[in-house]
DNA sequence: GCGACAG
DNA sequence: ATCTTGTCGC
């Protein structure tokens, strides 16, 4: 696929976006998903980790080893990461409630970023969290908790969160099948503390490591040169 | 036209 | 994202 059909495809796909949180929405388990690359190489880590939202706990992981063809695009990076993501989704033996991903949701040029892209492929209630902004924003108040609007444009596409006193603010979006509100309140609380939620720690952390096994573990074509 | 631009 | 040591502070 060309960047040209992939933005197509975003803006067939942004309307089913729902950005309502279901009425039997209780989240039990959250899962944070990253993914790491090799250099230029096009080799890449995607890893999943379910976290127990009430202990804060890691309880279930998973790893993949992929590769991606698709260049760095800002606002694609669905098309670089979403195959990889989904199959370390598949492989983990726990059913999350909830999904965290490294990366915006409706606080996209399209409305339409990776969060959304995971939430709808999987029907999960996904929230997109990004450690920077291309919106606007006030500085949020140095408390934790305090927050204040993301705007793009005249649209309040996600908030600009304060998860540690005197932090850099970490940006919540909406994914999928979730509103602002309670996407806003679940990543302050993962995010025990540190700037970011439990989860994506827990996803980066295993991303790291794995990258470590997998530069060790030279490719039977790179081993012939 | 030019620069900026999630990971 | 990744390349990278020490260092200032709670």
């Amino acid at each position: 696929m060309t960047p040209d059909e992939a933005i197509a495809e975003q803006l067939r796909l942004a309307p089913s976006v729902v950005a309502e949180t279901p009425a039997d929405f209780a989240p039990r388990i959250a899962a944070g998903l990253d993914v790491a690359y090799l250099g230029d190489t096009g080799r890449l880590v995607a890893a999943v980790a379910c976290v127990d939202i009430e202990s804060g706990q890691v309880i279930d992981s998973a790893l993949v080893t992929g590769t991606t063809d698709f260049p760095y695009v800002p606002g694609l990076f669905a098309y670089r990461e979403l195959p990889s993501l989904i199959q370390a989704l598949a492989a983990v033996t726990t059913t999350p409630d909830v999904l965290v991903c490294d990366g915006h949701g409706l606080a996209h040029p399209r409305r339409f970023g990776l969060a959304c892209h995971l939430g709808v492929t999987t029907g999960i209630p996904t929230i997109g969290v990004g450690k920077n902004s291309m919106g606007d924003h006030e500085p949020p108040a140095r408390q934790r908790g305090s927050w204040t609007a993301l705007i793009d444009g005249t649209d309040e596409v996600g908030r600009a969160l304060r998860t540690q006193d005197g932090v850099k603010p970490i940006f919540v979006s909406v994914g999928h099948r979730i509103d602002l509100d309670t996407a806003t309140a679940l990543v302050l609380r993962l995010s025990r503390k540190y700037r970011q939620p439990e989860t994506t720690r827990a996803a980066d952390q295993l991303c790291r490591q794995a990258l470590k096994v997998a530069e060790s573990h030279p490719t039977e074509r790179e081993q012939r040169l």
